[in-house]
DNA sequence: AGAGTTGGTTGAAAATCGAAACTAACTCGT
DNA sequence: ACGAGTTAGTTTCGATTTTCAACCAACTCT
């Protein structure tokens, strides 16, 4: 019987680090285009503390960086790094996951493909087939990197 | 000035609903097939009135059904209804970033498409031009629903 | 000089979490 | 029928986190 927590899991070492109650926010804000200690502090209602801290956090983790953008007095906005903006599937994926099921359909805000002005779906893609792949087509399976015993499963 | 949080967001929605330190980790465990209390527990670690709570809200919010798999004595096991098996791209997506970024390139679990047994990928999606889309061509704007006054942005 | 803005820090109260003990319903072996 | 084991919880209480409000420092603008 295994008793010890699975922390080798991708999807664990993420939430580890982004899956607070804050900091998918305070990256949502800083894909927005909000980007400035202030404005967010104002737009999500976080307590300054927490904002700090959690700041502090992604620019240790090298997702986002504290760049000035003034000087006298030295001011600093904070800026998706090539790092932070790889987590756009994530939220879009949450976003879209939310119109549908949580906003009733609606869409309080869109991504679209802005060759058709399509709105967006996010789809699991096998690259082999060159199909997307509906979610009972996907099985998990011990990858290349340490793995828990899990034996391989149906989703 | 805009004081009030920005509630009018799909984002914000869904992590209210989703998004605290367990309640994605309980998610993956379901996908994966760890179905039972007990088991979800074992492996993550979670105090079980934590387990208790989140469990019951995930019920409430019909993104898991709690079915019965043997009579007498009565036990149950939790599982994914369609909303919550939709949430597999964003499960998806945050593994595949963690991959790339935090267990450095190497993939603890894959997901596979179960015909052709390749690791999955997550593409944002055009429906009208059915092709995938890069994220240099997808644009942001104020959808149908409720929006906070952001001007379209690109991500 | 005095008021305002930005980006914080500090401290105390409130909310939440975690670990362990306890409960309830039932089964199985003897 | 008795005692041990399994599953799925609930309760309790101390520890940790979060929130709220006040305070601070550097600088600008009038």
């Amino acid at each position: 019987m295994r008793t010890q927590p699975a922390v080798e899991c991708s999807i664990q070492r993420t939430l580890d680090l982004i899956g607070d109650r804050w900091t998918l926010l305070i990256l949502r804000d800083l894909f927005r285009g909000v980007r400035r200690f202030s404005r967010i502090q104002e737009d999500l209602g976080i307590a300054k503390n927490l904002l700090t801290d959690r700041l502090g956090t992604l620019v240790d983790a090298d997702i986002v960086e504290k760049v000035p953008y003034q000087e006298r007095p030295v001011r600093h906005e904070y800026r998706l790094t090539e790092k932070g903006r790889a987590l756009s599937p994530s939220l879009l994926a949450l976003m879209r996951w939310g119109d549908r099921y949580v906003s009733g359909g609606l869409a309080p805000t869109e991504l679209v493909h802005d060759e058709c002005d399509t709105r967006l779906e996010l789809q699991p893609w096998c690259t082999t087939c060159n199909v997307p792949v509906a979610p009972t087509d996907i099985a998990s399976r011990p990858g290349p990197g340490r793995h828990i015993g899990t034996e391989d499963t149906r989703v």
